[in-house]
DNA sequence: ACAAACAATGGACCATTGTCAACGCTTTTT
DNA sequence: AAAAAGCGTTGACAATGGTCCATTGTTTGT
């Protein structure tokens, strides 16, 4: 597919699609019809990009992306890096986590503090 | 207090709690003795710097949480936008709570399908 | 009393993560 | 066939969240 359908299945502007391949978190190939300089996008992209929203959502940078998309496209190589790597990302991830929550609960806390003062004066 | 053991009490950086204090995050008085220019934390800041590095896990921007923090001192005034505010950013957190785990049972499934390989070759 | 450590201020600087505008092509629509 | 929409490239710009440096003044340890 081409970079507008991408942007439109992933909720993603072309801009940023286009920045996140600059740095090497999805491939494409240049369209079959070879008269164009247009690329081709493949299908698992879509989701390759929901992942990344994820990871980021997570906390993930751009730069722990690209490691971690190396992982995937590695046979083995350097397992052990690699394993060490994801470890270190899973205990991060599951901190911030852990942060967030407490957060949340102070967010609530104060929420319901202020929830029955509505209505009088 | 003064900066400096705010500042190794919070594990943060002199600079960053100045950063934070310019943006309205904190507050601090000028120091008692009046001869010098030194400014005064309370001891409650450190409190204050940690809920604000588990808001920022949580994906909080500095002007959200500045906003959250007039909240607090804000008597009631206009509880209803307060209200909405708190209730949107708890949603936004729920939300990135949910997908940090879905990220996150990805980065276990790649470690856990690697590691068995570990070992032989 | 003197050096070392600490503090305030101002401004430059930095990385990260995009976004935008302009230009010149290609494809699609009308 | 002409206009509109889509595409790639380049390079500037922007917001966010700090960090660093130089300078000047203050406090503390020896």
């Amino acid at each position: 597919m081409r970079i507008g359908e991408l942007a439109k299945r992933s909720h993603m502007s072309r801009d940023t699609i286009r920045f996140y391949e600059r740095n090497g978190l999805i491939f494409s190939m240049p369209s079959s019809s070879g008269t164009n300089s247009y690329r081709d996008y493949f299908e698992e992209t879509v989701e390759i990009l929901s992942m990344i929203k994820e990871a980021q959502d997570a906390g993930l940078s751009i730069a722990d992306l690209v490691l971690f998309i190396k992982q995937l496209n590695t046979a083995s190589a350097d397992d052990f890096d690699a394993e060490v790597f994801l470890q270190t990302k899973i205990n991060e991830i599951e901190e911030r986590i852990r942060r967030s929550r407490n957060f949340l609960k102070t967010l609530k806390d104060t929420r319901d503090a202020m929830s029955p003062k509505r209505g009088r004066k």
